[in-house]
DNA sequence: TATCTAAATAGAAATGTTTTTTATTTAAAA
DNA sequence: TTTTAAATAAAAAACATTTCTATTTAGATA
């Protein structure tokens, strides 16, 4: 299907390292969100030297621009997530397994009116996020609800 | 008006500690956000030995009983906030002067139907957090937006 | 009011994630 | 091939948050 990394870091302005692109090959494989030291982890098997702030600053560059997307997790530590949506949509994310999966349902239009005309604010940003436990771990095993 | 926080604290089975009840009067006079750290420094005004692990416990404990609420900050770290307002309800927060206000819409059901109908998940909770600048500040200054 | 006990506390130390620093290496443009 | 700005490794630092332990205290009970 040729996901183009190298491509895609091209455009970005960024240079196509083997280790940049390594990175966004292993989210992209994944159908979960991962932390940092996770991400070093595999990239262990690939390269004998790897710094975590090498992967810190690398996700924190795909994120900024855009490739990537960063889980906010109840624990405040820091995910990150490969989502092939390119439209403006939100995340369930499952805390059991950790899979990420899109909702198309944004009411942000109206909450963007009411900060507006009530609030006479304006708004930069929102964040969105539903967690829960997906179809796959509830048919897996009982969970008190 | 009577901010009765000792019989808050009884009703909700928490010892009514000095400390504790100064912490909910310096929260329930703020109108933005503060982090732990903030709080101490103001406890140190009242009680010359203060622990950051006392403010910390203290903290959580009341953010459990719902009595203020935790906020989540893009910079990961921890803020606390009493929030009059007892119903289901999400925040607008202006991330130049912290001031938090309320927000009435809520796309919840939209979103917890999508969950369960579409996706056959469980939700279990969501945070919808939107950010910007207030009427206030947008007035003080000019702000490239 | 005095006694008692579980809860709360201070203070020090530990934990663990994330960031900074600096010298070295590398991608890719010229 | 040369050049240079970007990227890197490794060590160290920064910093928020938590754990631990001995001590104190709120408030129930006698």
């Amino acid at each position: 299907m040729g996901n183009d990394f190298y491509n895609i870091l091209k455009t970005l302005k960024l240079k196509a390292t083997p280790k940049r692109i390594a990175i966004m090959e292993i989210l992209a494989d994944e159908p979960t969100y991962l932390s940092p030291d996770e991400i070093r982890s595999r990239l262990k098997g690939r390269f004998k030297n790897i710094g975590l702030p090498t992967v810190y600053r690398n996700l924190e560059e795909l994120a900024d621009s855009g490739i990537i997307i960063k889980i906010i997790h109840p624990d405040r530590k820091l995910y990150y997530f490969y989502c092939h949506n390119r439209e403006h949509h939100h995340h369930f994310v499952c805390v059991q397994c950790r899979k990420v999966e899109d909702i198309n349902f944004c009411g942000m239009e109206e909450i963007k009116n009411e900060v507006e005309k009530n609030l006479k604010a304006h708004m930069v940003s929102h964040m969105l996020q539903v967690y829960g436990f997906c179809k796959d771990c509830l048919k897996k095993q009982t969970i008190s609800l």
